[in-house]
DNA sequence: ACTTTTGCACTGACCAGTCAGTTCAAAAGA
DNA sequence: TCTTTTGAACTGACTGGTCAGTGCAAAAGT
């Protein structure tokens, strides 16, 4: 095959088509879990023949890896500038995760369904994609760890703390936070969950005022 | 007839049966998912035929639902149950959450695939057991937030904090943690990971030493 | 004592429906 | 021309749910 489909974009027509079937199925798939969703559905939501989705993607399994791959490089690729553009601008650490927190929300905020299914996902075992979602996995908790690690090396935070479970922690405070506010509260401005979760994270619960 | 259906517990067959079933179930939906789980599978784990899980459940779903609804109970009961221990030994609100935490986190250890199960079903929309799910979640919710707010209250945490908020982001925190390592790390000790919980939950995480 | 009845709990073969994946000739793009 | 999409028919495996029947222990009958 080898379509000239050259470096970054994608603006070949079966790109075209790839994007619509990830939005479909994405949703799909969030809503209804991966084996509830029939390949029939998605593609009647992305508005192509049933023929289109196999002759785009070897099976329903791949389809969903690719999703996978394609939607958390996003995510990556958007902590990481986060965490970089603070150190540009000569902020410390703690702004460095605040700015991840930020990038995290803005993440959910745009692709809820895509989180949603992400986190339904993430630590069942015995799946066909298993592999695929513990490499993407770790992609995303690693730009985490790295401001953590770093932290500690500056001295900004404390030599006891345990890197791959604080930042595991951090992540899950933010997803969950994110998903509730998503679910049940999604009036709610996006500033608005980033203060509460800023607050949070630096300590400043505790103590009137 | 009146079979000598004894008082409490459940001692009667029916009892026991069912109790299997829950387990039979909670590892196989857990490991994937209620809709790639199969009703044959289920009861072969169990050690009965097809027809006993439709003599005890209405369906697959009310199987599922009761589930939820017995897993969660069980986790209330223990959170609860640490905030009130907390506050008869005279101690802050910080302390209660402390232990909220820990109780979490024995939860989660002792019934791992359970917790796996609730998180991935969540925040899914459009299902059946929708209701099912928002009320239980309401239920153990309830008792972080009852924590948070007594805290305002007599003034240890500050007016500001954001109540429903802080407090999913505090089940989240807890929950990714413990999903992670049991996951990823699942030779760690508790303690350990309690540890590394209570700093980031004292925001003990900047400053040296 | 011992025979019969009752009905709960359980069984497992069976059925009707569903779904992933295949095939392919023809149409639509580019 | 060459690639991509269409759309409908088809297959074969699998699944939720059903149901007539079995086993058995306690109750009733004698």
């Amino acid at each position: 095959m080898e379509s000239s489909n050259a470096a970054s974009g994608g603006s070949t027509r079966r790109e075209a088509t790839r994007q619509k079937l990830y939005e479909a199925a994405v949703t799909l798939i969030a809503e209804q879990g991966f084996s509830a969703t029939t390949v029939d559905e998605i593609a009647e939501r992305a508005g192509v023949a049933k023929g289109t989705v196999y002759y785009n993607f070897a099976s329903k399994s791949v389809l969903f890896e690719e999703l996978l791959r394609h939607g958390v490089g996003l995510l990556t690729a958007s902590l990481r500038e986060a965490a970089e553009k603070t150190a540009r601008d000569g902020g410390t650490k703690v702004d460095a995760l605040d700015a991840m927190v930020r990038a995290g929300l803005v993440f959910i905020d745009r692709y809820p369904s895509f989180t949603q299914l992400y986190v339904a996902e993430l630590w069942r075992t015995n799946r066909t994609w298993q592999s695929t979602l513990m490499v993407v996995r770790q992609q995303a908790v690693a730009v985490v760890e790295g401001v953590l690690r770093e932290g500690v090396e500056s001295g900004e935070f404390s030599e006891e703390i345990d890197v791959p479970l604080t930042a595991a922690a951090l992540v899950g405070m933010v997803l969950v936070a994110a998903l509730d506010w998503k679910s049940f509260q999604p009036e709610r401005s996006l500033d608005d969950v980033h203060a509460a979760l800023s607050r949070l994270l630096q300590g400043r619960v505790s103590g009137r005022r």
